[in-house]
DNA sequence: CCGGTTGATCGAAGCGCTTCGATTTCGCCG
DNA sequence: CGGCGAAATCGAAGCGCTTCGATCAACCGG
């Protein structure tokens, strides 16, 4: 043990080529006759060859990393960033990349560091938010990026993110094919709308289009991000004259209340009500009673983003952006129609 | 925009130096007048110069990277290792090194490419098993490391993880404050014990030594991993003689069905019966009614074992064995012991 | 007043790999 | 049968940085 460690010259001389002959054999940028090909991978297992990483980025301003900045705002969902994270990395490796851990503290410096040093070829940024500060550096760095996540200009970036509207639209239709008639959808704050933010306008539109696809009568109703607030709402469905049969919530903390203020006020779920969350299965899991719901798609995100990443650093044309189709789960808190009294 | 990227040649003439001087004047290494060094550092700022990582790694053999293999296998609480990991980039970051992310998936080999290709000078493994097959290669890497968990055979490495001892002792110590004299130790499968698992000795010592030491009464019950074999634990505790009014947990998916049988039976917790978990806070939590417990401190533990990688990195000695303090928090699931009738 | 330090800087030799001509050897068409 | 392109390989020039003597000036005490 303790032997030198293997160099490219050491491969060399052992299979009686050059050097060169054996970085053709492993970048294959060059034919290599068959015969001589065997007598060089032969040798690197020999000798146990592994070509220094430095190195090669130096010769080659290739590094074959991929930055991964993870967010770290309360409110994300961990499990959610771990289940990106490890298909990130998963998908990497399938192509040959290795993946740096980077941590939204980190900030746009952080960004600019790794870029700059050339520690990394391409980099990904989760949790991107509408006026981002790491999108306009992002924008100027000569290496590829992706983003979680569209902030409110997107343009010359590539983005992916989960289908807001066509979650909306799963909502509605899983609603609508158990028999409901009306339903309301219980939204983000009214000053997010005013902002016009991107997912926000999404789920309104899925949620307006599918309700008309399907005849129903469907109400959007802004809601701030309280407890407080959820009772009110819970209290102003239940008063109205037509009230809805069937609840769409996309609003993360409003969920837990508003579910437990329909309870409070008599409505057995869902048996009497139909709620349906658009907020990443571990909220709808943990519930007291396990919620119908569509999730981000965590692992198929992080897939997507490193492909997409990957094309791009070969070239290739990428969409500026991609939407992820959401996955509805059926759970405890969705049923038939109640039948009209 | 565009320009040419800065080297160090670049900073050097712009400074009025040699490209060894700005060397120097970066890493410290030889001394240098505070006027060239000002001048340098000027210059360096002007230009927006950052040393390529890849020439910095080959000329050094010295990446500033540390390999951060993360466990994927469930059973394994995701929150925990989340915070690890970033407890684990945080404090890499303070000593100016960098994390590349790895999965378990990887196994050895992963370990042994990031490590032969000089891609990172340190390696930390989470989740280490009592037989762990990368146990043997960290000894014959030549890069330092640190692992997560304590294997069978821990000669030569160093490791770090709860203080399983403190942690059992904590658990009687907060039992005997309030007032309970017979407690019961629900531990590992027996299995277990037979293969003399570190942890779990660990845990059985503690608590006989707590026990001994507060006066008690205490069994130490092994128990197999399934809710059946919960609920017989259940039915055998309580049936005792000397029943325990108060029950320390050793054992993760034991915890739920135990609480849920002592409850079939009647018994309310913490009325008749105290309950304390040894297990991650999520666990404890996320429970029916919150549990005692005692948790890995993640964020610590994360933050050690970088600082332990960064003082062998520097040559410097480190204990073999470096055990965490337990940290216990009390829910509603402990109580003052029952006043006997 | 001079050999010997010490402090500050420079020059040049790599670090291990990739890559770009250049070279050699064939096979093959006209 | 001469010449030419394609296939296979080699040699050497970097990639951008660190580091190891070497150099040179200033300074010390005897």
């Amino acid at each position: 043990m303790g032997r030198h460690v293997v160099k490219i010259t050491d491969v060399a001389r052992h299979a009686g080529v050059s050097p060169s002959t054996v970085s053709y054999v492993l970048s294959g940028k060059r034919s290599i006759s068959a015969e001589t090909r065997e007598r060089v991978l032969a040798s690197i297992r020999e000798l146990g060859y592994r070509p220094h990483a430095g190195a090669r980025a130096l010769a080659s301003s290739r590094s074959n990393v991929v930055a991964l900045m993870i967010p770290l705002r309360s409110g994300i969902h961990v499990p959610v960033v771990m289940q990106f994270a490890v298909a990130a990395v998963t998908t990497a490796r399938r192509h040959d990349h290795d993946v740096l851990l980077l941590t939204q503290e980190e900030g746009v410096d952080g960004l600019r560091r790794v870029a700059d040093s050339a520690m990394v070829d391409a980099l990904i940024v989760m949790d991107v938010q509408m006026d981002d500060p790491r999108v306009p550096l992002l924008r100027t760095l000569d290496r590829p990026s992706v983003l979680i996540g569209f902030p409110a200009d997107a343009s010359g970036l590539t983005c992916i993110d989960l289908d807001f509207r066509a979650a909306a639209e799963a909502c509605v239709r899983h609603l609508a094919e158990l028999g409901h008639r009306s339903v309301a959808l219980v939204g983000s704050p009214p000053e997010v709308y005013r902002r016009r933010t991107g997912y926000a306008e999404r789920v309104a539109e899925g949620f307006r289009a599918a309700v008309a696809e399907y005849g129903l009568t469907g109400v959007l109703h802004p809601c701030e991000s309280t407890a407080e607030a959820a009772r009110a709402m819970a209290a102003r469905l239940l008063a109205d004259e037509h009230a809805p049969t069937a609840v769409v919530v996309h609003n993360e903390p409003v969920v837990e209340p508003l579910v437990r203020a329909f309870r409070a006020a008599g409505r057995s779920i869902p048996g009497d009500l139909s709620v349906v969350a658009i907020c990443p299965d571990e909220v709808a899991e943990r519930a007291e009673r396990p919620l119908t719901s569509v999730t981000v798609p965590a692992e198929e995100v992080g897939r997507q983003a490193v492909e997409l990443l990957m094309t791009k650093l070969e070239g290739g044309p990428v969409p500026a952006a991609t939407l992820v189709p959401p996955r509805l789960t059926a759970r405890a808190s969705s049923g038939p129609a109640p039948v009209p009294s």
